[in-house]
DNA sequence: GTCTATAGAGCGATAGAC
DNA sequence: GTCTATCGCTCTATAGAC
């Protein structure tokens, strides 16, 4: 799937970083095709026109990144570590796919209809998730929350803030960057936070 | 200074309505001349081009929004009361100044360098601020947090997230969504919230 | 599947009458 | 300060040779 053919690949690659980088509107078809080093003609033998390479990247990433995230996700824990468990893979999957994150949660504005409501869809989808953990929360009275829906947003919005000023290669680790969300989104809802072990 | 001439500032309303909807990169001048009801040459006798319109957006809301919110701040509160202050007003300014807030964030790519630089070094000053009050309050232990720099940010995000989904006229109240940001925030860096009184 | 060439539309910005 | 008109350019997308 993901090798299914060079060309077309290389073109999500470039599309995916100058998107990334300069907002759909911001990329023209001429440049996507001179960072794969083709004419930009040939780029409608892969794709349709631009707004299908748009389309292909969103749908396509974020449906891998929340299945990645729900997967780690075992219903037999508790609230608190079920929510530990999403904090933590979320904002590694983040760190490790930042372009695929960025454009996902920037360029719905930039969809067509069709694609922008099945991607709305996919994205409730992966809020609720995180609000049911959040709701068994506060039913049990572990969570300190007044509603679990804006909160639910909230943590989603500050965990989707990591792409915006984390880079691989800067001074920080991924390791201590995802301690530091994890222990702010637990305490975001009152639960308390256990350093992993002291060193 | 705002209402220093009409048709100019009309130019700004219609062009804040139309980058926080399309992007700045998905916009044109003949747009915003069209919502203004003038023609699109017209528009250069207000601003020398296009990206003039979009530097005026963003260093003088930037620069109000900040403003407004550090002058809420009383230096002899305790760092809580300070954190409360802040988070308060920033998210109340947020929810009334959706527009500006969400293209203040968005388009700082779009920005060429002279106003990116100067706009990054807003933004820093005020992310310092809020770091000051974490440091404080992570000195004297009533904040539970391993990394300021890191939480300070998580906070932003997580506050400039209301821009995103809440509208004036929608079902929840202003004052129930500032309050529920409040707690969150107050929360993530584990310090205790007290709803303001029962009813 | 890639190329060259180009159609057809829209863009930012300017000139000059009023 | 607003208008009409337009320049020069770039854009997405297509046609057709190889």
């Amino acid at each position: 799937m993901t090798g299914e053919h060079n060309t077309k690949n290389l073109i999500r690659g470039a599309a995916r970083r100058l998107f990334a980088e300069h907002g759909y509107n911001g990329v023209s078809m001429r440049e996507i095709a001179q960072h794969v080093g083709k004419q930009p003609g040939g780029i409608y033998n892969h794709f349709p026109n631009k707004q299908a390479i748009l389309v292909d990247l969103m749908q396509e990433n974020l449906r891998r990144a929340h299945e990645a995230v729900i997967a780690t996700i075992d219903d037999r824990l508790s609230p608190a570590e079920r929510l530990e468990c999403f904090v933590r893979s979320h904002v590694l999957h983040n760190i490790e796919n930042p372009d695929d994150i960025f454009i996902a949660y920037m360029e719905l504005r930039s969809l067509e209809p069709e694609g922008a409501t099945h991607v709305s869809k996919e994205r409730n989808g992966y809020e609720a998730a995180l609000r049911a953990i959040l709701d068994d929360g506060a039913k049990s009275s572990v969570f300190k929350l007044s509603d679990p829906a804006i909160h639910a947003r909230s943590i989603l919005s500050m965990l989707g803030g990591v792409t915006v000023w984390f880079r691989q290669s800067g001074p920080q680790s991924s390791a201590d960057v995802v301690e530091c969300y994890v222990q702010a989104a637990l305490q975001s809802v009152g639960a308390p936070y256990y350093p992993p072990i002291e060193r």
